[in-house]
DNA sequence: TTAATTACCTGAGAGC
DNA sequence: TGCTCTCAGGTAATTA
């Protein structure tokens, strides 16, 4: 399931691959995949770049991505046959086609003619690795909300780029209780969740992502980062504890009593 | 305003 | 072997 890391890791696979390509045609395989005009002349990519788990690539007009849970985007060449699968295909004018395959087709392709038009991008939170995601800005966002700090973690519209996974292994790391409402947090726990949200972040993006079941960059090519997984989908915890297992928000959390508190 | 719940979607695996 | 049920989870919409 592509978080920030890995949505990182297709956009710089896209940087180097497809920025100066020609869009010949952009053609959905099933309905309500693609949003807006794919008819009209999309034109050159001039650039690609990330907002939270968003992909946006930059042409005649603004094409925004996102993969959900199972989304991939492979450029191949454009004799590849096609699985069953592949959603939508943007067609170069080269020899190549980028496609956009997803098993349980939640993932979306919008396409507007400002990046502005599009509302979801506009409410995203701050992006976990810049200055203005910090202790003032994280502080006021919590002050009143009595919800556990999970699904703060959680709200794309507090920070953008978290998923299930991360905000379990950073609340692990900052040994942090999932459950804890945000704004009982003491002033010492908010600083640690804070570092060791970009130290997770840094981490990952370095590693290339993490790859549960299906996640691939845009050759293909798996992330690194579960190797790296202290709680998630883990049975115990390093101090020999057994890890607990709850629903929060409708996903699995995974965290060690005894560890986060 | 905030919080909780549900729909969307399909493959994998468990249980019978 | 084949059927049914449950689970995975990001986001938007709906409800409380």
């Amino acid at each position: 399931m592509p978080e920030l890391p890995e949505v990182e890791a297709v956009v710089n696979g896209l940087q180097n691959t497809v920025i100066g390509k020609k869009i010949v045609s952009l053609k959905a395989k099933r309905p309500k995949i693609i949003v807006g005009d794919a008819e009209q002349d999309l034109g050159k990519i001039r650039n690609v770049l990330r907002r939270g788990k968003y992909i946006i690539l930059e042409a005649n007009a603004i094409i925004i991505i996102h993969l959900r849970m199972t989304g991939k985007l492979l450029l191949v060449d454009r004799k590849v046959k096609e699985r069953k699968y592949v959603r939508a295909v943007f067609l170069f004018d080269d020899d190549k086609k980028l496609l956009f395959d997803d098993v349980r087709a939640f993932g979306t392709i919008v396409i507007k003619q400002d990046q502005q038009e599009y509302f979801p991008i506009q409410k995203l939170g701050p992006e976990p690795l810049l200055k203005n995601f910090n202790f003032d800005y994280f502080a006021k966002k919590i002050e009143n909300r009595k919800v556990p700090i999970k699904n703060i973690l959680l709200d794309q519209t507090v920070l953008a780029g978290l998923g299930n996974i991360y905000t379990n292994e950073i609340l692990h790391r900052a040994q942090i209780d999932p459950r804890k409402s945000a704004n009982k947090l003491k002033k010492k726990q908010l600083q640690k969740l804070i570092s060791e949200t970009k130290n997770v972040m840094k981490e990952a993006i370095a590693a290339g992502g993490t790859t549960i079941s299906d996640f691939r960059d845009l050759s293909g090519k798996s992330g690194n980062f579960q190797k790296k997984l202290e709680v998630y989908q883990k049975k115990y915890c390093r101090c020999g504890n057994k890890i607990t297992r709850i629903k929060q928000a409708g996903r699995s959390t995974f965290f060690c009593a005894k560890c986060q508190k």
